[in-house]
DNA sequence: GTTAGGG
DNA sequence: CCCTAAC
């Protein structure tokens, strides 16, 4: 007779058994979230104005435009999928999803952008756009897919993403005042914030340290405007623009998938970002990047380019989402979506003329982008794959380029991408990258004289790139072998439907909790994307959640009926481990969970 | 490849 | 959902 461990859920109905876990290995922890895709948007912004701008910049900031709500033009094809439901035990499956095409995303001008004269003058699409109180609008309508189509900007190259720039970061001399960045950013947040609550913010925040002084700002986009400070953002950045030098050996797209910001961090990704360019260039973007663009050149300083890139356009995401998804589950997804194709890796491109720009090392007035003409055929594209970056240090671990059609194995949401599009440019160019790369190697500059007079913030919360840049390199030691590529991107989060869910219980109450694999084999066959491991996890926070008050559960609601079962299945099969295993599911047929339960307590059996 | 748990 | 340890 084997005396079974007692269980310690007697009292609260249940609980996991205190099972000692041997140690495990320490793992390094790196504060570092998914390089979110607006964030390479609005670097690319800034990196536009850094290398634009005169020095003369004292007062330049940028206005964040507000997108309340984007309209997304969604294709929707029924895939429906048979349901081989066979299993014998009639385990209902999901009957079919829905797979959903994004093609494009607009953001409408819901007038935030009053005090930003250079968008609201004007929103031209294409090049040749007209100037207009001395306001140059270049346009940059990259499109690959239809829409507006490929202007002379984009013929040379056709692999560009076809993302295009709309308001999603404009520039302007005038300085916004904190609430009024506030104000624009805070209505973003249930578009772009993934996760459901907003508690995580203040812990990263918290863990970042931030001055007292900034802490005034308590809303919660400035707790996101804060998070995004994070030097791990910075770092990506920094590795974004290509600014990093080689010898740091930061990989471009270096981004580690765990979070940790508590119990199901994966969830709650924030998108708000606001970054201060490496020169003097202040950028605050909100989340809503995508749509089509257009950039503008403000008239006011000579000798000095400023851009205003307006909008994305995105190429088209396909997306598949169980019908019982809600609205909510869908804007995670898509904007899942969205963010895997661009934090995946892109690079930019310029054009002038339609001819794509190399060299990064001439200047603008070099390259003749300054000129009121060019300017007029100013062009930016978005390419899927890698930024430009250094190399990684670690040659055993080769910098593997990202191939957008790798993420769409591990994501139905991944983009869809036209594989012969992809590293076109590095294709073409394999010395490209290097050129680009390691001509850059000079640190950047250490003036941060635009911001810092802002009166009422805290200098630091302006993200002083010396400091924070340094932050990030001691954080994550450049020599720390980047362990995995870091390219594998993490699944999109699929939470189990309720049908779902009962499949589970029904093979759980059947099986026990430790065949998981057969679990998967009985009731998920089928269910490509729920792999045991899967199945395991949900039956861990299903056990979870029946013990929790109802008030405390998130997410679609699980009936009830179905948490009384797991706790009765959890109980019994606590008290059975491994004993009935052998048997087959018959075997509990006629189970009588509830006495199972009642045992519960009992200590041996 | 699975299972069990921590993150 | 990810990552590991331990089978």
């Amino acid at each position: 007779m084997v005396f079974k461990r007692k269980l310690d859920c007697v009292s609260v109905g249940f609980d996991y058994p205190n099972i000692p876990k041997a140690p495990r290995s320490c793992r390094r922890k790196v504060i570092n979230k998914r390089t979110d895709a607006m964030d390479l948007l609005a670097s690319l912004a800034g990196k536009l104005l850094e290398e634009c701008e005169s020095s003369s910049a004292s007062s330049n900031a940028f206005e964040v435009n507000n997108h309340e709500s984007f309209g997304k033009e969604i294709k929707q094809e029924d895939h429906l999928k048979s349901e081989s439901s066979d299993q014998g035990n009639s385990v209902s499956r999901p009957a079919y999803e829905k797979t959903c095409v994004v093609n494009s995303f607009s953001f409408p001008d819901d007038g935030i952008l009053e005090r930003t004269p250079v968008s609201e003058t004007k929103n031209v699409k294409c090049e040749g756009v007209a100037e207009e109180t001395g306001d140059v609008i270049v346009n940059t309508g990259f499109e690959r897919d239809g829409g507006l189509g490929a202007d002379a900007c984009n013929l040379e190259d056709a692999t560009a993403l076809g993302v295009q720039f709309q308001k999603s970061v404009c520039v302007d001399g005038d300085l916004k005042s904190p609430s009024r960045v506030n104000g624009s950013l805070a209505r973003q947040g249930n578009h772009t914030k993934l996760g459901r609550d907003d508690d995580d913010d203040e812990k990263l925040y918290s863990y970042h340290k931030f001055s007292s002084k900034f802490k005034s700002y308590r809303s919660p986009t400035i707790r996101r405007i804060r998070k995004s400070l994070s030097s791990k953002y910075w770092k990506q950045m920094a590795k974004d623009l290509g600014h990093y030098r080689a010898d740091a050996g930061v990989k471009a797209l270096y981004r580690k998938r765990k979070s940790c910001y508590g119990y199901n961090a994966w969830q709650r990704e924030t998108n708000y970002k606001r970054r201060r360019s490496p020169d003097r260039s202040s950028v605050v973007t909100s989340e809503g990047g995508l749509s089509s663009g257009s950039v503008s050149k403000l008239p006011e300083k000579r000798d000095s380019v400023k851009l205003s890139i307006k909008s994305f356009r995105i190429p088209e995401l396909f997306i598949e989402v169980p019908e019982t998804a809600t609205v909510g589950s869908l804007k995670r997804t898509v904007m899942e979506a969205v963010s895997v194709l661009l934090s995946g890796g892109i690079r930019v491109g310029v054009l002038v003329h339609g001819k794509k720009i190399r060299d990064d090392k001439k200047t603008l007035s070099q390259t003749g982008i300054s000129s009121e003409e060019n300017l007029t055929n100013l062009g930016f594209t978005l390419e899927p794959g890698p930024s430009k970056a250094p190399l990684p240090l670690c040659s055993q671990d080769p910098l593997v380029p990202i191939d957008p059609t790798n993420l769409s194995e591990r994501s139905a949401a991944s983009p869809t991408l036209d594989t012969e599009t992809h590293h076109s440019d590095d294709v073409a160019n394999p010395g490209n990258i290097v050129d680009n790369n390691h001509l850059e190697l000079v640190p950047y500059q250490k003036e941060i004289t635009v911001d810092e007079e802002k009166p009422s913030s805290d200098p630091r919360a302006l993200v002083p790139l010396p400091s924070l840049e340094a932050e990030a390199l001691a954080i994550v030691p450049l020599n720390q072998k980047p362990k995995r590529t870091e390219l594998a991107q993490r699944r999109t989060r699929r939470p189990f439907s309720v049908t779902e869910v009962e499949a589970l219980v029904q093979a759980v109450e059947e099986l026990g909790t430790g065949r998981w694999r057969d679990v998967k084999l009985r009731a998920f066959e089928d269910a490509d994307h729920r792999t045991y491991v899967d199945l395991k996890d949900k039956w861990k926070t299903l056990v979870h959640t029946a013990s929790i008050s109802p008030q405390q559960r998130r997410g679609e609601p699980v009936p009830q009926e179905l948490l009384d079962r797991v706790l009765r299945a959890y109980g019994y099969w606590s008290q059975h481990q491994g004993k009935h295993q052998g048997r087959g599911a018959a075997a509990h047929k006629d189970l009588d969970m509830n006495r199972g339960r009642a045992l519960e307590s009992g200590v041996s059996v």
